[in-house]
DNA sequence: TGATGAATTCACTCAGATAATCACAAACAA
DNA sequence: TTGTTTGTGATTATCTGAGTGAATTCATCA
């Protein structure tokens, strides 16, 4: 493999981070050095020479290089753990600033009543394994799930699923056989089933859609996500309250044994 | 206290973290009410309202709002201990896929060999902290320390320090008395003593700075940070090698009890 | 000491991103 | 209908950052 293409990742995956083009460059290129100056990080990283300075002198200030006040100046990455630890830092320092600020903002009381007909969107992966999360945490009787796709069984989704299923009763459907044995070995006290969902999946295929989890809490709370297969990305519908149409529709569909079938 | 100053505080971390100004106002207006429309959310945060579409559009892709799709739209934010689970995964990802990519590109063997008369800076308390902390680490003998702010005595360096404090000696000199005694309670298993250095912090005192904290491991590699107390930045030298012209300085300065005096 | 070339800083241009405004179509209420 | 609200798209203005060259400082050698 190409080292040139991880170089791109870097470079990209840093500017995410917050570093400027050029300063992302700079550090990737003295990742590739011992020690650099000016002229050799210009060489390397196609930044302009004379840019070179300035992008260091900030990379200093967040203490991800060292500089040697010489003449000339030599320069030199941070080993990848300071490095990565003083990112992490960074990051939490701003979580923490975050918190503090949001929990010291006033709320603004309206008079708002949550209606039992709402149905919320949300999409991204992250925060809809977050969504679930909370709804296998608040759980109280019963846990239904479908999973479409084995990448959605993660280690935490199976550690939550396992912390719940001494309370609760969980039963999971899998699209497929084999993904079912894979929920049985990690979910051993689950009653396990393979899901009845195909024709869902049939349907949407013009839009090229899958089936990503759905979940039904207490027969009361119901998360349904998809996965658009070209991308990846996960988008999630989710609504609560016996009188929910989304519910209603989904309890339907249980009862009729369009949900589960070969349960065991 | 006005909520006002914190409103802005989460939001300069939420641009911090990578949201557009937009994004962020829409975002802490959101957290303000349980629920909003376009309209309440412009009147709220002064986004304009037609570009409160856009902005809850991004957000709700990456998992910090939810959308309701009624007519109007109603939008609102995720609680916030998911919001901040979402940005860590977020995080977390980034940093693993960095040092995966730094990790496979190669290295730049060049023939450079590392001149003991180095010094080396850099600035930024958190690199600074770690760097300290690896020195530590790496103890074999003796480890000097002096402390100019009781700022820098944080958990992690107390717990650093007492973790070799069985091996190696530990020596911690303290600006002020109250700040020795200080140490003493949270490392007692190492000679504290009360820091020769006031005249140091008197001769700088043109330029405001003090000296944060001086660290000399096993007579061999040195560190000094001093801090602009204008703005809490703290800078840092260090070098290594018994040849260095920092190190003979600072053991020269040791041997004439001039580091320290009062031990005990 | 002055001359030469490299090293470094500074000031500026240009392009792309983002903030801000406007025009307009669709949905809705009176 | 009429007028208002909601949502989308196009447009302009503003700002940031990438890229370039001139001006200054510095090291080296004659």
């Amino acid at each position: 493999m190409s080292t040139g293409d991880s170089q791109e990742d870097a470079i990209d995956v840093l500017q995410q981070l917050g570093l400027k083009e050029y300063e992302a460059k700079c550090f990737v290129g003295l990742t590739r050095v011992s020690t650099g100056t000016a002229k050799q990080l210009s060489e390397i990283t196609d930044v302009p020479r004379t840019r070179v300075y300035d992008a260091v002198r900030v990379l200093e200030a967040q203490g991800l290089v060292e500089v040697q006040h010489s003449s000339p100046q030599r320069f030199r990455a941070v080993p990848l753990v300071e490095a990565t630890e003083t990112l992490r830092a960074q990051y939490q320092n701003r979580i923490d600033r975050l918190t503090n600020a949001l929990e010291r903002t006033d709320r603004i009381d309206s008079d708002e009543q949550g209606s039992v007909q709402e149905v919320w969107a949300m999409s991204g992966t992250e925060g809809i394994a977050n969504r679930t999360h909370k709804l296998i945490d608040d759980a109280d009787d019963e846990i239904v799930l479908v999973l479409g796709d084995d990448s959605l069984l993660t280690d935490r989704f199976v550690d939550d699923l396992n912390a719940r299923a001494e309370d609760v009763d969980v039963l999971i459907g899998a699209a497929t056989e084999s993904l079912r044995q894979q929920v049985r070995a990690a979910v051993p006290s689950a009653t396990t089933f393979v899901s009845g969902l195909e024709w869902l999946r049939g349907e949407n295929t013009a839009e090229n859609l899958a089936i990503g989890r759905l979940l039904l809490v207490d027969r009361s709370s119901i998360l349904v996500s998809t996965i658009v297969p070209a991308t990846g990305e996960e988008h999630a519908i989710f609504g609560s309250g016996f009188q929910n149409g989304l519910i209603v529709i989904s309890r339907r569909l249980l009862s009729q044994g369009l949900l589960g079938r070969d349960s065991e």
